[in-house]
RNA sequence: GUCCCCGUCGUCUAGCCUGGCCCAGGACACCGGCCUUUCACGCCGGCGACACGGGUUCAAAUCCCGUCGGGGACACCA
């Protein structure tokens, strides 16, 4: 039995994209199926592009979605002297060759290539040709590809895959400044780290033959493919900043939860029957690579934001007060005790969409500065209905036990006598202490806030009434 | 230009490998209703797709061929 090894790649050239993030995704349930390994590696060989920032970020969001990795980092930029190593061996075995032409050569010659209708590849100008004794110029080294032939990519989604051998050419494995680049690391780590399962995008289908090619040249063996459809925007162009938030920090700021994210993600290209809703554990059982569909996917933000309103009401109050923390309004008053926090949370819970829209709705309870809608005020705090609330005022003032229950009985008692029903009292209630129309319950809304504060809020709509002073 | 991948409701998808159970199922969105003190939630119902054309077959979303459409790759980027 061969145990799963699985790697993610990124390179810090970026923040940690939502696509990046799938790919990981996919990558570490492919080793998790298994009880496999997942390995993550930092592709940073280029170095102009690649900051600290953007490290940071790629492992914070990882660590942040959970995608948790059981080996490494590894470094690319800490391993030259190996692939040094290597390059010169292929150099030797004859398996690569040295080509002299510079940069500009080789541009002018892919112009005229396109310009002419002919394929864009290197010619093989020095594929033949013995360096002259005491030659100095500048070399890259190139890999010495096959001519004839054909190189078979067998990929878990895709299936087989056939490419003609005279459609590769002799790519760049070291650059004349002696750096490695990106298809020689990669397979070279590949290899070195034993992967047994390389998942990354489809826009790496391409160039997968000539990495099976490269790890023949390096008496590797094979592993096995899956390369994933990409993400695309409703324009269905891959996925990019012009559709908006692409970073996995994005979301995160924006209060969405990352088990929601998850759960996105994953169904997007994958799908187990007609389930919807996963957990981790149900992901790690159910989760195949085989099942990943071909074709690419439209990012859609409203089922996004529907899973996680359906995180957001399975939570926990108490772990939901924890993570709506850093999205709450700072106000006039000092910041609750978290017990109080989670009775309030309860009650605004099952209408949030996000941590963010949660914060935003919390607002009345957290300052006594707030402010009545115009509309609402207009609509509900007539002058004429102002002494029915004041009537009620005075019945709330001999509450002693200032629960739901209790507020029920005396709003049922008081519409009774006063002949109303109850949102002809209920709603002005509700603008006077919320500001808005729109809220959780009544009574839940008035035994968060305490009598203290709904009669304070009573009374001021009384003596200021809102209506007279507008018109 | 060359090579490669992809094509089921607006979107994510099930079904396709192993043809009939599919005049195509689920979810999001949308529309309508119910619930209700408001707004949500929830529940019920509705709208809505096999890209097109040929072929094979008693039978095709499912197999074959072609067309069209979308995307990707062709760097001393990764």
């Amino acid at each position: 039995m061969t145990t799963v090894r699985s790697r993610f790649a990124p390179s810090p050239t970026g923040f940690l994209h939502i696509g990046g993030a799938r790919t990981a995704l996919f990558a570490l349930l492919a080793a998790r199926q298994q009880s496999g390994t997942f390995v993550l590696r930092i592709d940073d060989t280029d170095m102009r592009r690649s900051t600290q920032e953007f490290h940071d970020d790629i492992l914070d969001s990882m660590q942040w979605l959970g995608l948790a990795w059981d080996e490494g980092p590894y470094y690319q930029s800490q391993r030259s002297a190996q692939y040094q190593d290597m390059g010169e061996r292929l150099l030797s075995q004859g398996r690569a060759f040295r080509c002299f032409c510079t940069p500009e050569e080789l541009e002018a010659k892919r112009k005229a290539a396109l310009a002419a209708g002919r394929s864009p590849a290197y010619d093989g100008t020095c594929r033949d040709s013995l360096p002259e004794p005491g030659e100095s110029r500048p070399y890259t080294v190139r890999f010495r590809s096959p001519k004839a032939g054909e190189t078979v990519v067998d990929d878990l989604l895709k299936g087989r895959v056939v490419f003609q051998n005279q459609e590769l050419d002799d790519l760049i494995l070291v650059r004349s400044d002696g750096s490695p680049t990106y298809n020689f690391c990669s397979v070279f780590d590949d290899a070195d780290l034993h992967i047994s399962h390389i998942v990354r995008g489809d826009d790496h289908l391409t160039n997968t033959p000539r990495q099976v090619l490269l790890f023949q040249a390096l008496d590797a063996s094979l592993p096995h493919f899956a390369h994933l459809p990409l993400i695309l925007g409703s324009d269905r162009a891959p996925l990019s900043k012009r559709h908006g938030a692409t970073a996995v920090r994005a979301y995160r700021e924006a209060g969405y939860l990352p088990d929601a994210l998850i759960n996105f993600l994953a169904r997007l290209g994958w799908a187990h029957g007609d389930d919807e809703v996963f957990s981790w554990q149900e992901l790690e059982e159910k989760f195949k690579l085989e099942d990943v569909g071909a074709s690419a996917g439209v990012f859609n933000p409203e089922k996004l934001e529907w899973l996680n309103a359906h995180y957001l009401n399975a939570r926990p109050a108490e772990q939901l007060t924890q993570e709506v923390k850093p999205f709450l309004p700072a106000t006039e008053r000092p910041v609750p005790a978290d017990d109080w926090l989670a009775r309030m949370v309860a009650t605004l819970q099952p209408r949030a969409k996000t941590l963010l829209d949660l914060g935003a709705q919390s607002q009345f309870y957290l300052t006594d500065n707030i402010t009545l809608e115009a509309k609402a005020a207009k609509k509900f705090l007539k002058a004429a209905t102002l002494p029915l609330l004041a009537r009620l005022r005075t019945q709330l003032r001999d509450v002693t036990i200032w629960d739901e229950p209790a507020l029920h009985r005396v709003f049922t008692a008081f519409m009774e006598t006063e002949q109303v029903k109850l949102g002809k009292i209920a709603q002005p209630v509700r603008v006077a202490l919320t500001g808005k129309t729109a809220s959780p319950g009544i009574f839940e809304v008035m035994e968060v806030l305490g009598k203290e504060r709904c009669l304070a809020r009573i009374d001021r709509v009384l003596a200021e009434p809102p209506v007279a002073a507008e018109s």
